[in-house]
RNA sequence: GCGAGAAUAUCUAAGUGGUCAACAGAGGCGGACUCAAGAUCCGUUCGCGCAGGCGUUCGCAGGUUCGACUCCUGCUUCUCGCACCA
């Protein structure tokens, strides 16, 4: 008898399955399932092994379910962050060189290597590689590519060609980060500070001073009639400028970034700060009012000048009362315009007054300006002076007015600052010309998403909301980029399809993947895989019989039955994919996608997985230390693939120790050759319902519920099982049949070990290809069952009665209901009308004979039915079992459990005061 | 802030109006087996109870109902997403 070593039974496994699940097409119906694949960066956690293993269970289900199941996986290493870890490790960034040297553990001499950005990702697409076969995935690795190989740029100009021909392709500008130093836009990965800022649309409200602007970049532009002076800093330079011909006056920072959106800037002279102060400025729609100093304003902060909203704003407010305490400027008193419940009359005075603020050095201002924003934002409304409108409504009418009339233009600034690239210079925002959208806006496209969803099938069900959320919510996507790896844009060569845009419908492509491998790139015209994926023929086709295999091939596979992809790319890759297929796709509504499913996240030890905190824990170290066996089941039955799941590792351990009892258990039992008992048929039966809710849970992708059935729900009725055969009996034979049947419910989950376990059985081929277990309802015997139940039932109330009652019993007595109780059960049981039933009852002569004794019975019985599982208490009126043969029979067993003679008689010959109590399927019991 | 989801006993976690003191697993405790440990098996794991029972629980506070873990309202906390990033 060989022993449980895991990493035996991985290796045998792995020669016989070593090209097994390559798939093609076949008389069987298929089955096609795929998962985001990996963007290959960094080393694999515990949390990539559920993403992946979770398609495989499923996979290798199928598969025994009898369908040519397809499960590929390819790599993708478009975009620009591996570019950034290069240059990084070009850099000697200690970082970066700590993560990829000593967590991810690369080598020396390939790690020097990784200054070229395709070795870091060739480098980690073979680990996954390795890393996903060591877990056992029953990928058609002949399908693998990445989305750079020359074939499939080709495939991509194609797709593209389509969106393009769709009108969904369209050219325009777009604010981004931008570092003047680097000459390019960074991206999160390239900043050093600020990579949540996000980049604010301010207005520019143009106050007149001579024949000059000073504008004042505004987010409230609706507060415009409140202003009764603006605030310049006296210790900053500032700049007379042309801007677009037109002569300003900004600070010397906000005159660099005007020259990156879109304005021709020309700087004349330098203005020092001070001389600014107490001059006059002009606005149609506040008149004239002075320019104040103030310290607070900050140069790189938009046009470096601000308006004075004292009565909304608390910064206003407080500045000008710190000024006037000096006593300076006490003419000027705030202007309210903005009406807000909660607040008096000037709420920027009432809330700094309430808080207790005694200057404008205070912590607590940036708070309060928060409230009073969100405050008037949500709840306030204008003065009826000035139209009356909430402030939601008017701050966008006085925006659009302000452009058309008042020479308003708009700046762009980040919210959060400072920003700071890698390189240690500020990050600015930059409107990129030439830049290309994606038309996400598009209402009409948007509706053929909508469309199409509806026949989607969506994993859990909750996730449909977030989806119809999405595509309500999508605006037009930035589809290229300048730097990074991938396709070259068609329409504009210098710069490169972005990554989500580049993996929409790359599902398609693993169809003909193994097959356009070899052929030449120059022959992949549009009209090439027009044939192949559209079915329109053209002339002087190339490779026709090639072509015509591949048509064959994708006919077969798409559309794809189910993607599965973690819930945060809902809110993008999974809805643009819809929006790209159905475009692509358009007039063959047969090849669109038919089901998701999405994952929840995980936790390792509680807290989030995150390669960059260092917290995680490698799938390979986790295969190594557990076994891949383990490492499945664990990430399979600790949650259901949607909820977040938490691995720990002491609970992994038990969960090896599981599969070893699990082996040892069937290595015990498949070779037995007792003689058949009663108890056989109640395991029996019991086995068909944990096939059919195995199966029934996995239809689901409940992988938990499934492990739940499949693996807890065998092993528990097994022990029931043992504990009932006579002493001194094996069990019988037919544990062979149950092993087979177990052995094939787990082998999504554990394959390694059901693969020996298989072998050991001598059963047919490779248990991956088995046929799944089928229930078979010939085996079923309710009446075996509900004997058990209460055979069990009856041992639970003796243990507990003798845990009670402390004395070491003699013997003890087990005295049945009679038969009119049972009479009363039946008619509770049926009975249409709760109510009336004990009337029912006592209109019966034998039973009104029995007076008080039958009510009470019939509410003791009420009480009881109430009580019993509906799967007890219908098919025991249906078909009642004999108590006295259940427990007659099981008398040998009873007295070896309780180590007494046990005595079965009817309650009311039995003549003691207790056994009065007998109830149906609840008999008296009597300790002596 | 907005949108979505979640909160159950020591932990993981099932449960969507009465089958619920609440499936299952892990861990703890007690016992059997054993020279011993592990494995295995049995029992126990909210409180009380010398007869199978009773009492109090399912984030917090209210409400609907004969009856709520389950429905409604409000609150608190956590997770995910809110874009040009894979």
């Amino acid at each position: 008898m060989s022993e449980f070593t895991l990493a035996k039974f991985e290796e045998e496994a792995h020669e016989k399955w070593a090209h097994a699940f390559e798939s093609d097409p076949s008389d069987l119906e298929k089955f096609y399932l795929n998962v985001a694949f990996p963007y290959p960066s960094g080393a694999m956690h515990v949390g990539h092994g559920r993403t992946y293993i979770v398609p495989d269970v499923v996979a290798r289900f199928w598969r025994m379910r009898g369908k040519q199941v397809l499960f590929p996986m390819a790599f993708h290493v478009t975009g620009a962050p591996v570019v950034g870890i290069s240059k990084r490790i070009a850099n000697k960034d200690p970082k970066t060189i700590h993560l990829y040297r000593d967590l991810y553990r690369v080598p020396q001499n390939v790690l020097e290597e990784f200054t070229n950005p395709l070795t870091i990702v060739r480098h980690f697409a073979a680990e996954y590689q390795r890393v996903m076969t060591a877990c056992g995935l029953s990928i058609d690795w002949r399908r693998r590519f990445i989305t750079v190989d020359p074939t499939y740029s080709k495939f991509i100009e194609w797709q593209w060609k389509h969106l393009y021909e769709a009108g969904h392709v369209i050219k325009g500008a777009h604010p981004v980060r931008f570092c003047t130093v680097d000459d390019n836009p960074v991206g999160d990965h390239d900043l050093l500070e600020g990579d949540k800022a996000e980049v604010i649309k301010f207005t520019m409200i143009m106050f007149r001073f001579g024949d000059t602007f000073i504008p004042c970049a505004t987010l409230r532009p609706e507060t415009i009639h409140g202003v009764t002076n603006l605030w310049a800093n006296p210790d900053v330079t500032y700049v007379r400028a042309l801007v677009d011909g037109k002569a300003w006056i900004v600070s010397k920072e906000a005159a660099e970034k005007l020259a990156l959106q879109d304005h021709t800037v020309e700087i004349q002279e330098e203005i020092p700060g001070r001389s600014l102060i107490d001059r006059k400025v002009s606005h149609p729609l506040c008149g004239e009012v002075p320019i104040l100093p103030a310290d607070f304003v900050d140069p790189d902060m938009a046009s470096g000048m601000v308006m004075s909203v004292p009565a909304h704003a608390p910064f206003d407010y407080i500045a000008l009362r710190d000024l006037q305490q000096a006593g300076k400027y006490k003419n000027i008193k705030p202007i309210p315009l903005i009406r807000v419940e909660g607040y008096g009359e000037v709420p920027a005075q009432d809330a700094v007054e309430k808080a207790g603020i005694k200057n404008q050095m205070d912590s607590r201002m940036d708070a309060l300006t928060q409230e009073i924003y969100s405050a008037e934002f949500s709840k306030g409304k204008l003065f009826e002076k000035y139209g009356g409108k909430p402030v939601r409504v008017a701050r966008d009418e006085v925006a659009a007015l302000m452009a058309e009339k008042y020479d308003s233009v708009v700046m762009y600034e980040f919210d959060i600052r400072p920003v700071v690239c890698r390189c240690g210079n500020k990050v600015k925002v930059k409107i990129l010309h030439d830049q290309w959208f994606l038309k996400y806006s598009d209402p009409a496209w948007k509706q053929q998403v909508s469309d199409h969803l509806k026949d989607m099938t969506l994993v859990p069900p909750e996730v449909r909301v977030e989806f119809d959320r999405t595509v309500g919510w999508l605006k037009d996507w930035a589809c290229t980029r300048r730097v990074g790896l991938g396709t070259r844009f068609p329409w504009d060569t210098q710069q490169l399809i972005e990554p989500l845009s580049d993996s929409t419908i790359y599902m398609a492509y693993y169809t003909i993947a193994h097959k356009i491998r070899d052929m030449d790139p120059k022959i992949l015209t549009p009209e090439v895989f027009d044939y192949i994926f559209l079915g329109k023929k053209s002339d002087d086709l190339p490779e026709k019989k090639k072509l015509d295999a591949m048509r064959k091939e994708f006919l077969y596979w798409y559309p794809y039955d189910f993607r599965f992809s973690a819930k945060d790319l809902i809110s993008n890759h999974l809805t643009f994919q819809i929006f790209h297929h159905v475009t692509v796709f358009e007039n063959n509504k047969n090849l669109l996608p038919k089901g998701m499913v999405v994952f929840g996240m995980g936790l390792l030890n509680g807290a989030k997985m995150s390669s960059s905190k260092g917290n995680v824990f490698l799938l390979e170290d986790a295969v190594q230390e557990f076994g891949a066996d383990t490492v499945r089941m664990f990430l399979m039955g600790s949650a259901e693939p949607w909820q977040d799941f938490d691995w720990r590792n002491e609970l992994v351990l038990s969960t090896k120790k599981q599969i070893e009892r699990f082996y040892n258990t069937v290595m015990e039992i498949k070779d037995a050759g007792g003689e058949p008992h009663d108890i056989d048929r109640w395991l029996a039966s019991r086995l068909q319902s944990h096939i059919e809710r195995t199966t029934a849970a996995l239809d689901n992708f409940q992988t938990r519920q499934a492990l739940q059935e499949a693996y807890f729900g065998i092993e528990t009725d097994l022990k029931w099982y043992r504990r009932r055969l006579p002493k001194d009996c094996d069990g019988s034979r037919e544990l062979r049949e149950l092993c087979s049947v177990w052995i094939r419910l787990l082998s999504p989950f554990i394959p390694f070990t059901t693969e020996h376990l298989w072998k050991e059985m001598a059963g047919e081929g490779l248990v991956s290809f088995a046929p799944w277990p089928v229930a078979d309802a010939k085996q079923v015997n309710t009446k075996a069952e509900l004997a058990e139940e209460l055979l069990a039932r009856t041992v639970e109330d003796v243990e507990s009665i003798k845990k009670l009652i402390q004395i070491t019993p003699k013997a003890i007595t087990i005295a049945l209901a009679p038969a009119w109780k049972h009479e009363i059960f039946r008619m509770i049981a049926t009975a249409s009308d709760k109510n009336t039933v004990v009337k029912e009852i006592m209109k019966d002569e034998k039973m009104r004979k029995r007076g008080k004794d039958a009510t009470d019975a019939a509410k003791q019985i009420t009480t009881l039915i109430h009580r019993l599982p509906p799967s007890v208490a219908g098919p025991l009126v249906r078909d009642p079992v004999s108590e006295q043969a259940v427990f007659e029979a099981a008398k040998d067993f009873l007295e070896q459990e309780f180590g007494v003679p046990v005595h079965i008689v009817g309650a009311e010959e039995s003549g003691l005061l207790k056994a009065s109590t007998a109830l149906p399927f609840k008999p008296a019991i009597v300790i002596e």
